[in-house]
DNA sequence: CTGAAAGCGCTAACAA
DNA sequence: TTGTTAGCGCTTTCAG
């Protein structure tokens, strides 16, 4: 640690570092004297080959460090162990879980999780989809932005899960909004609100709009009256624009699309000087990373973002592998969870 | 939207959708009645083939929907255009810049990122990225809890970069932490705090140590009390378990190994009736997502984390296309975002 | 139980 | 400029 003042440059290696040979099954046949094709049935297919010489080959690959190489493999097998996720926007914490369930599922199958973002946009979306689907055994697609027929061709093409929305002949994932929503209904009714307003999300998104109107049944089905206000980005910037919608709406209470719009509202509705909640009541979508953070924390509907990840996983998996249908009945109910953002309607 | 209770279980496909044969180079030769290695100049190579024949073919494997494919150029040609990338969490937030960095600059040039994680292991972390190695040209390493040596030994087979650590002969990008050290140093001096607390992260972490270091070399330096507690887990639990020690430590200011630490420490002390910064200043580490969510929003000594994932990438990514060393001098200063958890000192 | 041989899709000499 | 011909490392018949 002589040096504090040069580090913030790549340090450049003193030789170029010698890229040794790979190994190939050849070198381990030669070293165990068998041929080739020995080897690989040794190693893929233990049993098919005389006990003995198993372990000579497996001891051979040992000394020589052999690992196989996935691309060679791929090529007469047409599979390559790789499975592509898909997220629209990888700086949205509403991704982290779904990507952390992605790959713990990969990892426990033995494939490798290979990811790309779209950056929010459903052309960019369809051709990385498509480019990556090349190298894929199967995809997840987690809340795409693309058309139902992008969607469907890509499932024509190689074995596709879908996230957060419902495609037909496509392995779908879906939490069951319906249940939360429910529950945050009862839970505001509960408090004396009768008029609540709702900040959507981007039209685009599957989800987004089943949620809203999933919100406008339940509330209707409550006598509670809804306004729906306009879309906005689904970020915490885009929170902070609908606040003046918010406060001109008259409501007690207020359902934000997702916890990023719904955190953006609440710093810009505190900022504006309105208490929560006891001016104003905020409910988010989620139950993202920091929900709990901020002041008042945030009451929210929890989707099983990272089972939901998980599960979609599994299920493409299974389907790669050959298995047999993915047995349904997946833990995926959303629930309320309860901070500190709702409390009883301003009289 | 008939049914709204069955959607938390994957849809079942109708028929076994029809997984279309690939195409291939041959199928377009023959439609453009070239030979197959002619098709792949032109695809690769524009202006090493006549003019005509390549619009011909292009148009052939544009009819055909031809797409390369990867695996089978991989063998050939010993290159595969996908970069790894290995971090020890993707749960902590940290990464999120770093894993967004390096996707972008690989997207950038045509490559394509995997991704995995260790779960803070070093066994796990070691194993996977050797493993990974296999199918990549280069890898990235996300503050690695390896040894200096296996990340020497992953060197000497593909090129590969590390990010947040020092490493002899390795590609390493490291922020200049000294700057914003300094930086938060005064910043609590000027506010009259002359004994600090430090709640260290991982001892296996580089970055953790460096920190550490700095820290308590400027702390020296600025005639200032430096206490340092015992390590903790580097996670909103973590810090919370640091909060009695940091109470008994008699310290009018504490500061965290990074921002998980940190805001967990805020929860628990805040739980306590203890008030910030009334009667504790806290900083962090890093600036994460959520950081200015807390009440009283975080301050803390930011790390250009994107950038960091962004310039490994590029200078592996240089490297790996043989290109010169990439051009020092990155923006990778850390710098203090004051915001609300520091305060003038009890008295 | 094991060896021989063909071929996956593509690239890269080498010829023509 | 284009065709021919070998492989890249591995799996997988098919013989033996």
């Amino acid at each position: 640690m002589a040096d504090d003042s040069a580090v913030d440059t790549p340090s450049e290696p003193d030789a170029a570092p010698q890229q040794q040979e790979s190994v190939t099954i050849y070198d381990v046949a030669k070293l165990a004297g068998v041929n080739p094709s020995t080897v690989s049935r040794a190693l893929n297919r233990p049993g098919r080959v005389n006990a003995v010489t198993e372990r000579r080959i497996r001891a051979a690959a040992e000394s020589l460090n052999y690992h196989v190489n996935p691309m060679a493999r791929a090529l007469p097998t047409g599979r390559t162990s790789i499975v592509g996720l898909v997220v629209s926007d990888i700086t949205n914490p509403v991704f982290f879980d779904v990507i952390r369930g992605a790959e713990a599922a990969a990892t426990r199958a033995g494939y490798t999780l290979v990811l790309t973002e779209s950056e929010e946009s459903d052309e960019r979306e369809y051709e990385r989809a498509q480019r990556m689907l090349r190298m894929v055994d199967g995809l997840v697609l987690a809340t795409p932005r693309m058309s139902d027929d992008q969607i469907t061709a890509l499932g024509r093409q190689k074995p596709v899960a879908v996230v957060n929305r419902l495609v037909d002949d496509v392995l779908s994932v879906v939490p069951d909004v319906q249940h939360g929503i429910a529950e945050a209904v009862r839970h505001l009714r509960a408090l004396g609100h009768s008029r609540i307003a709702y900040v959507p999300g981007p039209p685009l998104s599957w989800m987004a709009r089943r949620r809203g109107e999933l919100l406008a049944q339940r509330c209707e089905w409550a006598h509670i009256e809804l306004v729906a206000l306009d879309p906005v980005a689904p970020t915490v910037l885009g929170g902070r624009t609908a606040a003046v919608a918010v406060r001109d709406s008259g409501a007690t209470a207020v359902f934000a699309y997702n916890d990023l719009i719904a955190i953006g509202l609440m710093q810009e509705l505190v900022e504006t000087g309105i208490r929560i909640p006891a001016d104003i009541s905020v409910v988010g979508f989620d139950d993202i990373f920091g929900a709990d953070f901020t002041s008042p924390s945030l009451t929210t509907v929890k989707s099983p973002l990272r089972e939901g990840g998980d599960h979609a996983m599994s299920a493409l998996l299974g389907r790669v592998t050959g298995g047999d249908a993915p047995s349904g009945g997946f833990d995926l109910a959303t629930t309320l969870v309860v901070r500190g953002s709702t409390g009883t309607a301003k009289a």
